[in-house]
Order: structure tokens, then sequence, then C-alpha cells
RNA sequence: GUCCCCAUCGUCUAGCGGCCUAGGACACUACCCUUUCACGGUAGAUACACCGGUUCAAAUCCGGUUGGGGACGCCA
């Protein structure tokens, strides 16, 4: 059987969260390194990134600096991988860019070679598509086994020493079982021949995936594995590598996926499906890392809305989920207009200033520290993302006022322009710059005795008056967070 | 096609043989609060995929069926 990492002792917990960089860090990926990252916590130990670019085809440094940079915003720190800033090797293990461990790789092929566990394989790709066609044909799975005659690697590196190219392929030699103890799953028995001689060294040189995988899990000593479920079945492979290898496995955890709502795996066509773009529509990392903890695991006492410090105590792999998820985006909005909320105001307003300069909206009565706590007092309750934000301070920005189409109702009642004009009048004979909810609420009150109107004939006019629709935060609120001046203004532009 | 995984309210989930006439959360509905909109409060509707077995007792254990997903790449 295959040797597992038995050096699980807590504070020798080594975890690693591997994306290949080939665009945004998506909610699945972010999610697998939530959780390794909170399993290294729980136990003190070590969260490595590796970055698994092997794919020259579609992996990009540039799309490794957007992974990092979503990793970084989720707040999922690694203690080694790449430097987050620099983006060069931190910690011991490295390289942590497989791209830059081939040969570290090629040493292990070779060991392979050696043994005969391995061996070159000069098919080109038409003669292998025929004979998986012709596999298909009989009702087969369509997996390569070993050429009648296996050439040797020494005359196979001659062979290339002159221009040819070949493959280096793992010889599944034995028909048996193989049996993962999976921490999500349980024992899960694989047979051997659900794979064929699989491609560890491409005949380009690069190496494969389940080949760099297994070598770098050893290698960088990682004790425990969470990945998405799409892995299980190359978990076969791996445990045929550490085996012929004679290295340590780790142990594994295969998570369910996250689907979309028509239960497909989550992807583009779904909408937002990117740490970015969550970003983008004004949600908090927080929220969604707590959202995302939600799905596939619960807390023990049921609890939702959990600080980090929380999360890290309480996660065992033992709550995880098995069944798929699918991706609730109304929930993640209720959790995120809850951490909204829940967030100090300086720290709010440091996140809502972006979104309304991004919308041109600009409010210089935002300098004064309590005319902020008072806006964001009123508006954060209406706020479900800070891309709320904007139509909210908008009835607070001068140059953006206007009288909105849901105001022509109340603009044709007649009872507005009496209304209107004495609440100019009031304005025009306030004392002072700022009115307070107090004053407010004597003036509207005389409003309603000299333009002997009531309720919401009374009410909806100066609503409209003063942020040019009639529904709306509450005008008590609304009015002290205004100059004289531009109320003056507005009510003039109604009249 | 072969192999593997999965199956509780619309959604996320609790449940690991009796505490379940199945609990919580989001969403939904009604009412209350409110001279608007939100917030908040209260109440309500809604689920163990199906069929067999094991057991005194099954959402829970076992088998099968159906359904969904994954793997079978010189992608990861």
């Amino acid at each position: 059987s295959t040797p597992v990492n038995t050096n699980h002792s807590p504070s020798n917990v080594r975890v690693r969260f591997a994306p290949s960089p080939t665009g945004y860090l998506h909610v699945g990926g972010a999610r697998t390194a939530l959780y390794n990252y909170l399993y290294a916590k729980r136990f003190g130990g070590k969260f490595i990134l590796r970055v698994e670019d092997t794919d020259l085809e579609r992996s990009t440094d540039e799309s490794m600096r957007m992974q990092i940079e979503d990793l970084k915003w989720l707040g999922l720190n690694w203690d080694e991988g790449p430097n987050p800033e620099t983006y060069e090797d931190m910690g011991p293990y490295g390289p942590y860019r497989q791209s830059r461990r081939k040969d570290i790789y090629m040493k292990y092929a070779n060991q392979l070679l050696e043994s005969g566990h391995a061996y070159y394989d000069f098919r080109t790709d038409a003669e292998l598509d025929e004979i998986k066609e012709a596999l298909v044909k009989a009702g087969k799975p369509p997996q390569i086994d070993a050429p009648a005659k296996i050439v040797p690697p020494s005359e196979a590196r001659e062979r290339i020493a002159k221009g040819e190219q070949a493959a280096i392929r793992f010889h599944v030699k034995e028909k048996r079982d193989y049996v993962v103890n999976d921490l999500v799953r349980g024992d899960v028995r694989f047979p051997s021949d659900m794979v064929g001689d699989f491609v560890c060294i491409r005949s380009n040189g690069m190496p494969v995936y389940n080949f760099c995988c297994a070598i770098d899990d050893a290698l960088m000593k990682i004790t425990h594995v969470f990945r998405a479920e799409e892995h299980l079945s190359n978990t076969l492979r791996q445990m045929m590598l550490f085996e012929a290898l004679g290295l340590e496995s780790p142990r594994f955890g295969h998570l369910s996926f996250i689907l979309g709502p028509d239960k497909q795996k989550l992807s583009k066509r779904h909408g937002a499906t990117s740490c970015h773009d969550f970003k983008l529509k004004g949600y908090l990392p927080e929220a969604l890392n707590n959202f995302i903890l939600l799905s596939g695991w619960s807390s023990p006492d049921g609890r939702e809305i959990l600080s980090r410090e929380e999360q890290i105590s309480l996660f065992t792999h033992e709550r995880f989920n098995s069944a798929p998820a699918v991706f609730d985006e109304t929930k993640l909005l209720w959790m995120n207009s809850m951490y909204l909320r829940a967030l100090p105001h300086d720290e709010l307003w440091n996140r809502v200033e972006p979104f309304l300069k991004e919308a041109g909206i600009s409010v210089p009565q935002a300098k004064d520290a309590a005319w902020r706590d008072q806006a964001l007092t009123a508006f954060k309750t209406s706020m479900q993302t800070l891309a709320d934000a904007p139509k909210l301070f908008e009835a607070l920005d001068d140059t953006k006022f206007s009288i909105k189409d849901d105001a022509a109702e109340v603009k044709g009642w007649d009872e507005s322009k009496k209304v209107w004009q004495a609440w100019k009048a009031e304005l025009v004979g306030h004392a002072s710059s700022r009115i307070s909810e107090a004053e407010f609420t004597a003036m509207q009150d005389r409003v309603k005795v000299s333009a002997a109107v009531k309720g919401k004939h009374l009410f909806m006019p100066i609503r409209v008056a003063v942020i040019g629709q009639p529904h709306g935060t509450e005008l008590k609120i609304l009015v002290p967070l205004l100059d004289k001046s531009s109320l003056i203004k507005r009510v003039e532009q109604c009249l």
C-alpha cells in the first residue's frame, strides 16, 4: 500500500492551494483556498501557495498576479510561495512555480525510467488518436497502453539527442485496486485499470499536472490536500506515483462542487463567478469569504455569521458536506448587507468612497467626520452592496439633483406648489446654513399650517423638493445632511 | 460506453437508529412598527427522490432504481 504522510501532530500540518494561473480566481478556487487556509490556521500549520503553470499555452504571469491580488483581497495570506509583493519565492521548499521545477521533475522521471515504471513513448499524436478511436469503436475506454515494444531508456535518449521527440509515460503494470481514505468521502476504491499509461513528461519536456502535483506534495511535505472533486480520480494516478517513487502521500479530502442555479458547474454564463467580479459588484471580501465557507461546510452550532477567528477555531474536516452546493447570490447579498452594517463607519466610508468616485458622485461635506457618520447611519440599512452607495449618496450631490420620473404624480398635485412655496419661505427664513432634525420638524409643521396640507400631500412634495423623488430615506435624516442653499436651489427647481 | 462521486424545504444546511408530527438561515407570504421607502419585530407556507430489505424502531444502516455530477487529455 502507499505510504501516507502520518506526520500529523498539529504543528506539522502543511496544506497548499495550487491554482493554475488562467484568469481570475474563481469562487470555487477561493473556497478551496479558504478551507486549506483555515485548516492550516486551525492546527497552527503552514499554508502554501503553489503555482501550477505547466500548461504553457494557457498560463500567464498576469493571471498569476491577478489571482494573488484576489487571494490578498480575501485575506488568505500564505506562509510559503510567491511573495505577495515581489512574486519571488519565499519559503524553504521552492521554487513554488512548477514551471521553474523542471529539473526536479526530470530527476524523478529518470528514476521511474530506470526502475521500469515509465517508458519513452515515440508515438505521434496521429498514431495515438488512431488507437483511441479504435478503442472507442470497440466499446473500450480510450486509454493508451504501452506499445508492443518498449524502447529502452538509453536507446531512447540517443534518438532524442538526434532530434526525435518522445513523451514519458507511467507504466501501469499491475491490475489491482487502490483505496484512498478520503477525508470527505471515506474509503474510495479505484481499480488500477481505470487509467491507462498516463503521460508524466510531455514530448516538449514540460511535465504534466499529475506528475508535478504528486512530487511537489511529497517534496513540500504537504500533509493534507483539500481540493475539488474533479481530482478524485486523479488521486489514483498520484497514488501510483507515490508508490513507484517511494514518496509519502498526503491525506486527501475531495470537496464537492459549487454549482450554478441550473445545477451545472458554475461557469461564466452564470454571471459573476470570479472573486474579481464580486469585488466589482461591491461585495466585501469578509462577506464573500463567510458565504463560500458555508457552501460545503457548516458550523457545529448552526451559526452562520462567523468572524475569521471563529472560523479558524471551529474549522474541522468532519463538517464538510459531500453533496454539491448551488451558489445562491441572494443569500450572499443578505450576508453582505449584514457585514456592511457591522463595519465601523470610518472603515465603511473607506470602502464606499471608491464606488462614489467611480460613479462621479461628489459629496464635499464628507470631509466632516460627523457628517459622514450621520450619512452612513442613514444609508447603510438600504445598502446590500457597496455598489448601492452611489444612488443613495447621489441625493446629497447638488450637481446630480434632478426631479425623477416617479415624481410625476406628485408634480401634478394641486397642493404641491403651495407646499413648495411654503417650504421655500421656511428655508429662506432659516437663520443658519444647516438645519437640525428638530428644526426641520418645526419647519414642516409650519408648512402644514401655512399651505393647509397634511398627510402624504404634504410629505411627498417636500421629499421631491429634497431628493427629487417621492420615496427614500427619512427626511428628518436627509435634511440635516444638506446645506440650506442647496435645499433652496432644489425647491426652486421644483417651482 | 466504462469507472467514480452525490441525493433533506426554491436555495445553503442540521441530522451521524429512538430526542424528528425533521431544526436553523436566505428567499417568499401575512401582520405589526412606520404619514413614504427601507430597517426591525411576529407569524406562516414549503423538504427526507423512488422501491425493497435489516431492526421493536430508519431521514439516518444495506441493496436496487431513477436523477444529477465528475473522470477516462502530451488540460489542471
